[in-house]
DNA sequence: AGTGGGTGAGAACGTGCGTTCTCTGCGTAA
DNA sequence: TTACGCAGAGAACGCACGTTCTCACCCACT
């Protein structure tokens, strides 16, 4: 029964990792909360990841690809492709204001750790480049001129920092609506 | 010759703290890294500021005075109210260039200790509703619509939030367009 | 039933750091 | 010149936490 317990543990794990780094920062989170908020003991923990760095790593690993496929597909269930590159804005709202909202894991795992752990600022930086490759292919798809993808971006990461150091979902619809002005002019036909 | 000295060991102290608390993060930052930096003693520092919170309190308080005296500086050296929001970005982008810049030191101290200090995070919350009110002025002495205020905010922040994690400058001069566009396209009248 | 390997609980260890304490020396006043 | 007090250097203390170690327990196999 050990391979499959393997599993359950990391699992465990990464669900206990990722409510506390998130909810109190990295720092504040000790090994031995993880281990109390997952019920797997400290020698499986360590035989599963040797250092604490790696379980941070973990946790925003799969904490990317869960965050992106969300949006991806809210996005993918809205008609037009216009239409698209605002959802995204709906879908941050929905975001913000969902209980424990606390702002961007990202931007708050670099501002904590940015400097000391190379790993984070790594991964900060491969999540916004991925970010914006996402937003690029959203105004590809719709035609417009690709300046328009950072543009949309910088108000998408505007909106997150905000909602979270001000506890508002206003952010959302701002982004939104300053968005919808900027598709709108960057569009060559109506 | 001990109240002339106080002033000058508090100003020591501050820049001792702004430069490093900024440029490694206030946790990595030792008591004693401060004395080394400053030259002052540690019994003279926690003289001065009973613990390292105050301290922290200090140098947020003193960099947010400075950093919008710098930017208001730069934005009112500009003509005409349209152009003055603009100046914004090109102030941000001079600030991106610096050697040194990691990013905006609020966002990355609410990253930081948003949820274990209570005052790092009102800091946070006072320096970025400053900021926001600066651009309602803006805003409203160019004569247009209120809305356009946390638009502008939203760029900005995105901005400062992107070129720290890439460490480009780039976004100064994406989020500069894009609030082009949306001045243009605010004006009721050309 | 008896034995061995592996597992969980948690004690233990080492380190880093915020804060305080000690001691030494120097400048000042009589 | 001598005694006093303040300031600086840095040792010391207490605690938190990442990591490792100990030990007792339980289950599989004979």
């Amino acid at each position: 029964m050990a391979p499959l317990d393997i599993d359950v543990a990391r699992s465990r794990l990464l669900d206990a990792a990722e409510g506390l780094f998130y909810a109190r920062g990295i720092q504040a989170v000790g090994m031995d909360d993880i281990r109390t908020g997952s019920g797997v003991s400290l020698k499986r923990l360590y035989a599963l990841y040797p250092a604490k760095e790696q379980l941070v790593e973990a946790y925003l690993r799969r904490r990317d690809v869960r965050w992106r496929g969300r949006l991806a597909a809210h996005v993918e269930a809205v008609d037009g492709p216009r239409e698209r590159i605002l959802a995204v804005f709906d879908w941050l709202g929905e975001w913000f204001r969902e209980p424990g909202f606390r702002g961007c894991a990202w931007i708050n795992g670099y501002g904590e750790l940015g400097t000391t752990s190379e790993v984070v600022a790594r991964l900060a930086r491969e999540h916004k480049l991925a970010f914006a490759a996402y937003l690029e292919d959203l105004v590809r798809a719709a035609g417009l001129p690709e300046t328009l993808a950072p543009q949309v971006l910088l108000l998408a990461e505007g909106a997150m920092v905000t909602a979270g150091i001000l506890g508002t979902d206003a952010p959302a619809a701002q982004a939104r609506s300053a968005a919808a002005v900027l598709v709108s002019s960057a569009a060559p036909g109506a």
